[in-house]
DNA sequence: CCTCACACCTGGGTGC
DNA sequence: TGCACCCAGGTGTGAG
């Protein structure tokens, strides 16, 4: 479940099951799935066997559990990736869920038994145990919600070089505004680097340029300042509403962790809806090849300077 | 260092 | 029904 409306769903809806929990035992369906672990699946099992689940923290699309402590191993988490196909489904011990990559029978305290399936159709998802590093600023690395015992300053070394989301209190607007100025590329481009600004996908890139009336091919060099503020006030209203109302969902792969569906989907003023009016001006939304995958615009309001 | 093209993958939906 | 084809919300890597 792809970008920061839903893999927040996802992160809000393991907190209060997982934490606290401990990993009674670890199955590897499919070792493609730990594509991001450095090592093989017997080493991955190893280290996560016998945990206990401290929190879950999210910055941007990626989600990691850290872990208690293992012997001589430095902090360490659990990091999960869901890739364009990724769910994460809490299920009592005799659930099974096809295209499952990996089984985690946990439990908890007070909870008891459950199963955490990490399903993922494509396979571009993964998870891995990875280091946790102390985070550049020595601010919290993520999002963790209200119960975790975080926050605390460090990141999974593999998500280290992924900005701060917008919606993270920690994100520094002024010098994200600084690098957007010094890129030499098109607007979506830079929208779509997590190294610039985590937790923007496709959809909401859209539907930010939408609000904010900007093509997606503007050149970043040409934005003024006032006009990349605006964008960037928009990609938090946009990413909070979609918040707001469970994601975004178009078929039954985007689901939280109870295999339920958002209902963004019903908000959406561009992405999708090429060929139908656009909410503002009434003249047709199109929609344009771009890196590989699609761009839904109003060719009216979004005009190309 | 920056930018961009490309590789990585499957199975559900659609149309013939 | 069967089957070929199309499509998908992301990230890491390496060339230039």
């Amino acid at each position: 479940m792809p970008e920061l409306p839903e893999v927040e769903v996802v992160r809000s809806g393991l907190e209060p099951a997982v934490t606290g929990a401990r990993v009674e035992s670890v199955t590897v369906l499919d070792t493609r799935s730990l594509r991001r672990h450095d090592g093989p699946a017997e080493d991955f099992v190893d280290r996560l066997a016998g945990r206990t689940i401290l929190g879950v923290v999210r910055r941007g699309k990626f989600l990691w559990l850290p872990l208690s402590a293992d012997g001589d191993a430095g902090p360490e988490a659990l990091v999960a990736h869901l890739g364009m196909s990724g769910q994460v489904l809490l299920r009592d011990r005799s659930t099974d869920d096809a295209l499952t990559r990996i089984r985690l029978e946990l439990r908890h305290p007070r909870l008891a038994e459950l199963r955490l399936n990490f399903v993922d159709q494509r396979i571009f998802g993964s998870m891995a145990i990875d280091p946790l590093v102390a985070t550049g600023d020595g601010r919290p690395g993520g999002y963790s919600g209200a119960l975790a015992p975080w926050p605390d300053a460090w990141i999974p070394g593999q998500v280290a070089h992924i900005a701060r989301d917008p919606l993270d209190p920690a994100f520094d607007d002024a010098r994200f505004l600084a690098a957007l100025a010094k890129r030499r590329t098109g607007i979506k481009r830079a929208l779509l680097d997590q190294t610039l600004v985590s937790g923007i996908g496709n959809i909401y890139a859209d539907e930010s340029l939408w609000a904010a009336r900007i093509h997606f091919d503007e050149p970043t060099g040409t934005l003024s300042a006032r006009r990349a503020r605006t964008l960037l006030a928009e990609v938090r209203l946009v990413l909070a509403r979609a918040l707001a109302e469970g994601g975004t969902s178009f078929d039954a792969q985007y689901v939280n962790v109870n295999g339920a569906s958002g209902y963004f989907s019903h908000s959406l003023n561009a992405y999708g809806r090429h060929g139908q009016e656009c909410p503002r001006c009434g003249r047709p939304l199109e929609r344009a090849s771009f890196m590989n995958r699609n761009s839904h615009f109003c060719p009216h309001c979004q005009r190309l300077r």
